[in-house]
DNA sequence: GTTCTTGCAAACCCTTTGCACGTCT
DNA sequence: AGACGTGCAAAGGGTTTGCAAGAAC
């Protein structure tokens, strides 16, 4: 129902579906608050905390709690349809696995604003270092910190 | 004075010597607990939490309190003598930049057991990608969330 | 003597938990 | 009906802050 206001990339209802399977394997059960958060996080596309999250929901006229926010965040993030990370920030940031595949991310140490870049070497650093002490690679994380030469790109800078 | 316990690769008076050159530059005073800090800092050799290295001076007699642990351990880290982390746990983890340079991390997500890696094409991503959106690059930080292949190589799982 | 730092405790933010109520199966 | 999920508020862990006492300059 909300495919108006997500990008071409998205497509919720394979979501859903991907949600609905690990529910089922996990016999946890469908409940319309689960459904409703995805809904509403496939809306943002952009980084987001918690809070954030739950903030948004209610500003949006949905009733739920802060508590079935971040229980249903963990399951997103246990099946994969969400990357939960942590910048520098106290709180942790999510984004829908889909959105960007396998991109990384940019830090600007100074203004704390983040570009996403996307790179094939880090991948084959990934296979090749996981071969080598013996371990199946899952994902990866790589945080570039850094600061703009000239200081009029870093629009953010307070 | 605590030169003995720690490994060859580490020497605290000149680390001591970089941090009170980044005290006098900044106009902060020399203290006897900022210096504290870095002495037990150099005797732990491994990844610590702001609270591990508070619990660890008082059981090592040092009377300090947790606040001062804290704003030592911003102090290190803004100075670069420190690297501060963020893997999936709740606290921050940090260890000595000079302790094994510009190493980056391989996480089991089953027992969260970290293995330390070097590679050399992550600087020349960091080096790349930086140039491409007109940063100075300061610092990278690259986690590859895996599994073990073989569980008995899981020593840490529980 | 003034300013900065420390220590302590309380406050704070983010997240988790306990329990009563409601909902899914 | 029974088990699980939700909502609320309180608790929890990690970190920061306010303020008085102490140390550095």
């Amino acid at each position: 129902m909300n495919k108006e206001s997500t990008t071409e990339s998205i497509n919720v209802e394979e979501l859903k579906k991907q949600f609905s399977d690990y529910l089922r394997k996990k016999k946890y059960r469908n409940t319309l608050e689960r459904y409703l958060v995805l809904d509403r996080i496939a809306e943002l596309d952009q980084h987001f905390s918690a809070d954030e999250l739950y903030v948004y929901m209610l500003n949006s006229g949905d009733k739920i709690s802060r508590a079935t926010v971040y229980s249903t965040l963990d399951l997103l993030s246990n099946c994969r349809i969400l990357m939960k990370h942590r910048f520098q920030s106290e709180s942790a940031k999510f984004e829908l696995a889909s959105r960007l595949p396998h991109h990384d991310h940019l830090i600007c140490i100074e203004c704390g604003h983040i570009i996403e870049f996307r790179d094939p070497s880090v991948e084959s650093i990934q296979q090749k270092v996981c071969e080598q002490f013996g371990f199946e690679p899952i994902e990866h994380s790589l945080q570039l910190f850094a600061v703009c030469k000239d200081p009029r790109h870093c629009e953010h800078n307070q």
